[in-house]
RNA sequence: UGCCCGAUGGUGUAAUUGGCAACACGACGGAUUCUGGCUCCGUUAUUCUAGGUUCAAGUCCUAGUCGGGCAGCCA
């Protein structure tokens, strides 16, 4: 019985679960699967991450196999403590518990010996030739190389050199082990690989105990195996490297992970690569690598997203060899669809605009019940305070209204969320500016929310606070990083950082029901008819939070407006 | 002018491995609604091209077109 049946699931495989299920069934046979995640600790994770870190514990979890995590730590220059740190809490945030936790730099003695049996085996070899002279000796995409001078050295000198090499009596870039494939190879990774460079540079975990490290492909695919690794799940861009992948398995006669590679993942209106990330945040175009519009891990959970709606997307999206670009829609479809479930409601007044009840009694304050969530009964009712003056949003009164604007209009109806209905009977404009100030309105009494007389329909529904009551919020409305889909297509002479939204940040300070003071960091909202938002985990105080919008609801009012339709 | 990989509605992903091209999202239309949200119903639209094999081709074969990757002592 396969892992689908026996979770009787009727989604259909991947291409990846169908190999998997074949290989279990024969060269794996006996064995339980046993994925990885192996990333280089130069960076923060980010959604792409997610996809593979989705996909190898998926498939863990989905087979009853395991899955570790592994720093691909072989390259000192690059990496830093800092970010091993980050890439756990980033794992573990995302829901994701590994089997074993491993590092590339566990395994530099063992890949070490390894290197001295091919040497033994007369398949490698200590190369003088200097980096530039590799290249030329390398030959191009369309013509062969050639051999290195230094290709047939005997084993005894191969042997005293690559001790040396280790032994630090040789600067950088002077000497590399090679493995001794083919120079003539279409395939340029099998050109005679450079398995070891000398690096005279002081690593995060092994300090100066090597000034020799292995190349990443001596040294993922010996990890892979070391780990007994069925499966080693990859990106696309190491198709080519699988031939070396797997003549490294069978020089050495140890056991052979299979490498299958997988599209990564692209979003559109955001850049992916950790180069451009870094540059963005070290040139200062966002506030950090957690800022909330980056696509970070760390900026994603600070905007508010949560671990389901990144596991649901990550699920969505698929898996396939097709290098595709995913409509970033599609992850904030994700988001919304979590927190419309579970994200408790609230009345924010964005950019307020003062009502007053004309025939409500001036000091009196009432209580009206509100749902916390109409997806969620257990999730309750709360008191929100209503009275003579109150705010509403300056969108929600239109002076010359359209035909299909359902909101408040002189001499209009609408009703007051959780309240009465009321009509506007005169518009205040400041005479100097022409500007609305100020609308006065007469309420229904009748017409309390649940009041049983209150049967009475209108079509418009508006949320708003009490005046007197409402606290101030600062709320930080964000949009998406950049103004074009693809931001790599720059404009002729340009960078991909001339698409930068200049609006992918808003700050405002808003008007909100009181019971929202008392909202604790990473909580999460719906302000009602205006967004999900989630109290900024850095910058809240106690008692004043600080909200972050994480993606706005649909809003099928604008699409009509942008259309022309509202007539 | 090398090698490897890929191409299915607007976007993604499937197709019992040669047997009626489907699912999700979007878009559009409608219903419902004390959130112009959610939900529900409906509509739309797909096999890169040309040959070939076959009773039957998205799937196999041949040629082509287009797209991606590869010439770090990066991963």
């Amino acid at each position: 019985m396969s892992a689908t049946e026996s979770e009787g699931s009727t989604r259909r495989l991947n291409f990846i679960e169908q190999e998997i299920e074949k290989d279990l069934q024969g060269r794996f046979a006996g064995r339980k699967l046993k994925t990885r995640f192996p990333p280089e600790p130069n960076g923060y994770l980010h959604i792409g991450h997610a996809k593979s870190i989705c996909l190898n514990f998926g498939l863990a979890k989905k087979y009853g196999g395991t899955c570790n995590l592994r720093f691909d730590d072989t390259n000192p220059s690059k990496e830093e403590q800092e970010y091993v740190d980050a890439i756990q809490d980033d794992v573990r945030w995302l829901g994701f518990q590994w089997d074993e936790l491993h590092y590339a730099s566990d395994y530099f003695e063992q890949l070490y010996a390894w290197a001295i049996e091919l040497i033994r085996k007369g398949l490698a070899y200590v190369c003088d030739l200097t980096p530039e002279q590799i290249r030329e000796y390398r030959g191009t995409l369309t013509s062969p190389g050639k051999n290195s001078p230094y290709r047939d050295r005997p084993v005894e000198e191969n042997l005293d050199l690559f001790a040396r090499m280790r032994a630090g009596e040789f600067p950088d870039g002077s000497r590399t082990l090679r493995a001794k494939i083919d120079m003539a190879s279409p395939n340029l990774n099998l050109r005679d690989p450079v398995m070891y460079r000398v690096l005279h540079a002081s690593h995060h975990r092994t300090g100066d105990t090597w000034c020799i490290y292995p190349m990443y492909d001596w040294a993922h695919g010996q990890s892979d195996s070391i780990e007994g690794i069925t499966h080693s799940i990859c990106t696309l861009e190491f198709e080519d490297h699988r031939p070396l992948y797997d003549w490294f398995c069978e020089a050495l006669g140890i056991f052979h992970p299979r490498q299958i590679e997988f599209a990564r993942l692209n979003l559109t209106y955001t850049v992916m690569s950790k180069r451009k990330l870094l540059q963005l945040v070290k040139e200062g175009h966002v506030a950090g690598w957690d800022d909330p519009r980056m696509p970070t891990i760390r900026g994603l959970r600070r905007r508010g997203y949560t671990p389901e709606s990144i596991r649901d997307f990550c699920e969505r999206i698929g898996v396939a060899k097709f290098n595709s670009t995913i409509d970033v829609g599609v992850l904030e479809n994700s988001v919304r669809d979590h927190l419309n479930q579970t994200a408790q409601r609230a009345m924010v007044v964005m950019n307020p605009i003062k009502l007053v009840l004309t025939n409500y009694p001036t000091d009196q304050v009432e209580m009206v019940e509100a749902v916390n969530n109409p997806e969620d009964p257990a999730a309750g009712t709360r008191q929100v305070p209503f009275s003579r003056e109150l705010l509403i949003e300056r969108d929600d009164f239109m002076e010359d209204a359209p035909r299909k604007f359902f909101r408040l209009k002189p001499g209009g109806e609408v009703r007051l969320r959780y309240a009465y209905i009321i009509r506007c009977e005169e518009v205040i404009k400041d005479p100097a500016t022409g500007q609305v100030i100020e609308l006065r309105c007469t309420y229904d009494p009748a017409t309390r929310s649940g009041s049983g007389t209150a049967q009475r329909k209108v079509k418009g529904i508006i949320h708003w606070v009490s005046a007197a009551h409402a606290v101030d919020v600062p709320v930080r409305l964000y949009d998406r990083l950049f103004q074009c889909e693809n931001p790599d297509q720059a404009p002729p002479g340009g960078t991909f950082l001339d698409n930068l939204n200049p609006d992918s940040l808003q700050e405002v300070v808003a008007k909100a029901e009181p019971a929202l003071a008392e909202s604790q960091p990473g909580q999460r909202f719906q302000f009602e008819r205006t967004g999900y938002f989630v109290a900024d985990e850095v910058d809240s105080q106690p008692g004043r939070p600080v909200f972050n919008r994480t993606v706005a609801l649909r809003d099928s009012w604008a699409k009509l407006q942008a259309k022309g339709k509202v007539n």
